[in-house]
DNA sequence: CCGCGGAGGTTTATCGATCAATCTGGTTCC
DNA sequence: GGAACCAGATTGATCGATAAACCTCCGCGG
């Protein structure tokens, strides 16, 4: 490993020269600053940016830390990347497959001091642990649990999503939605927010709802959808279309309504949530409810910058708005 | 922030005596061991992972590197942070868009030291640029390119796999497959080996190749999949089965098969590659080469270990074996 | 009474880079 | 001629933790 150290006797000069010519600080005559650049490039000097972190205190590297990359979560990380990098910062991702014990581990504060600035979206955190986390490290929670008033966050317009979906079904004849992933229990989180609005578009339409259409599924995972919405039909449940509370819950449902030989949109519409990259391409195309990610990483980096430039300015809580993308999987499409 | 020195100052010993006690390591009383771990606990003391880091030359972190983490990426990298976990390290992921430069950037020596050891899967580094990270770095390299001699490698059975799906549709009663992704141009990657495999099977079946069902994919993107089938297509070339040399790809083309009314199998038959999570959702469950990604992160992370422990072992370049998963997208479904 | 060994610490150096303060010759200007 | 100034360096401390070498009692055997 070649140090500054290494370049500074080389050249002649001390450690600090070296420095101050390679991040051109302070004053170094032109004749030595190319010496010490010349001899630099010769052995190969790479700064540490170890050291440099623990002398600077900044690490110019934001930390993403969600439950899963593969589905939501890895198309706002590709739009974080960009706004990272173009404010010389670097982003590195953490998973921690939906496990509080994870999560608990990826915001101790020894992880945290890694990092200039975290993006949290955490499923089994509570109040307490984030708390102490935005104590320690400037932090914007994403998602759809309800934070502290302290700290920064952004959050969807899960209501106004639900509401926006189970309203178009109903308005192109849909008279049973089944609302898969929500839950009657929940006091938050999508399954409860987007329910909400799933309820809000009944009354608006004064279409009832029946709760035995509320159908929660384990994980909100793909297979489990598939198994619950079977299980319903089983029951002999009837019911004309499916408000899947993600896409890959909407996905789960279709596979299994095709396995019983029902079709979408004639028989059962069906609308996702989240507009995954893939859902254009399902058969039919996917109608879901798209998150605007491009919005909400700006939004989510904006009050990360904001933290981490020091400013006490007041926490913010923000709704980031979505909008139906319409498709072939309901009868508008 | 609340370090050593801090509590040192408290209980009235030295640092050094601070951290012996907080790690275990020395001769320390157990009295003044317990008078330490009171103090720490109450101040709220934490590591500061940065000055071990730089006085250790460990930070018990991996780095995955890799173009994307929304498809196959992803599905690794879940394997691979429990394996790290397992040796008491850390995974964190970094996306490089598939771009060559964002792929420089992130082997930089500056950013290699960061990790105890790099998993890279790179699209458009060449040899040299490898060979250098390797020589920084412990190094294991995963992804379907030719590399240097000298590295690590894992890859998949390319040719193996594109033979098996091929194979498999030919005995179908396919006989005019079309390979989407393939190229005649390239001379390695899985544009070029899969399509290897699309031969060989036909040499083995005695069935003709036709140069013009190789249609080329650029980025691999499930948008250009469905735009070159669709042209395909409106050329009037015949076919009667696709093999997509990803997933995303065969997506990409049943959707462009259900918008000109072909039926899946029975107009056309499809095979896809890599078995994602999703693709036995699909409508209908989609055929994959499944790519056993469970024994390709064990070996992944077995090699990067004995790296890792400095063991200067021959460079090992290990073909993981696929299998075909048959689902309802072929005929045999 | 001397010397030895070990428990329980402390001292000092180190990792590599950065920063504030300081030193050293020249120049310039009045 | 001397004060003021400046370019171009150097010194020394520092970030926080750790490792190796060293010191200091204390008890004990000979």
């Amino acid at each position: 490993m070649v140090t500054m150290s290494d370049i500074a006797q080389r050249t002649g000069v001390t450690v600090t020269t070296v420095s101050n010519a390679l991040t051109d600080r302070g004053r170094v005559s032109d004749a030595t600053r190319s010496r010490i650049l010349a001899v630099a490039t010769e052995l190969g000097y790479e700064v540490n940016l170890t050291a440099r972190h623990l002398r600077m205190g900044r690490s110019d590297t934001i930390a993403l830390i969600v439950p899963s990359v593969h589905d939501y979560f890895g198309e706002i990380a590709d739009k974080l990347a960009v706004l990272a990098e173009a404010t010389g910062r670097h982003l590195v991702l953490e998973r921690t497959s939906a496990l509080t014990e994870s999560e608990r581990a990826a915001i101790t504060f020894q992880r945290l001091q890694m990092f200039d600035g975290v993006l949290l979206s955490a499923v089994g955190l509570d109040h307490d642990d984030v708390e102490r986390a935005r104590r320690r490290t400037p932090l914007v929670v994403l998602g759809e649990r309800p934070m502290p008033a302290t700290v920064d966050h952004v959050r969807l317009a899960n209501e106004e999503g639900g509401r926006l979906a189970t309203a178009h079904l109903l308005e192109h004849g849909a008279r049973r939605v089944v609302v898969l992933g929500g839950s009657l229990s929940a006091e938050f989180g999508i399954s409860h927010s987007r329910l909400v609005g799933w309820r809000q578009a009944h009354d608006d339409a004064g279409v009832p709802a029946d709760p035995r259409l509320v159908v929660p599924v384990q994980d909100y995972d793909v297979r489990h959808a598939r198994a619950a919405l079977t299980a319903l039909i089983a029951d002999g449940v009837p019911f004309d279309a499916v408000f899947g509370v993600t896409d890959m819950i909407a996905l789960g449902a279709m596979s299994a309504l095709a396995e019983h030989g029902l079709r979408v949109p004639q028989d059962v519409q069906v609308v996702g949530f989240d507009n995954l990259l893939f859902s254009d391409f399902l058969v039919p195309r996917l109608t879901s409810v798209d998150p605007h990610s491009r919005e909400l990483a700006a939004t989510a980096m904006r009050l990360l910058e904001q933290r981490m430039s020091g400013a006490d300015a007041a926490p913010e809580h923000v709704v980031n708005p979505v909008s139906l993308v319409v498709r072939g999987s309901t009868r508008a499409g």
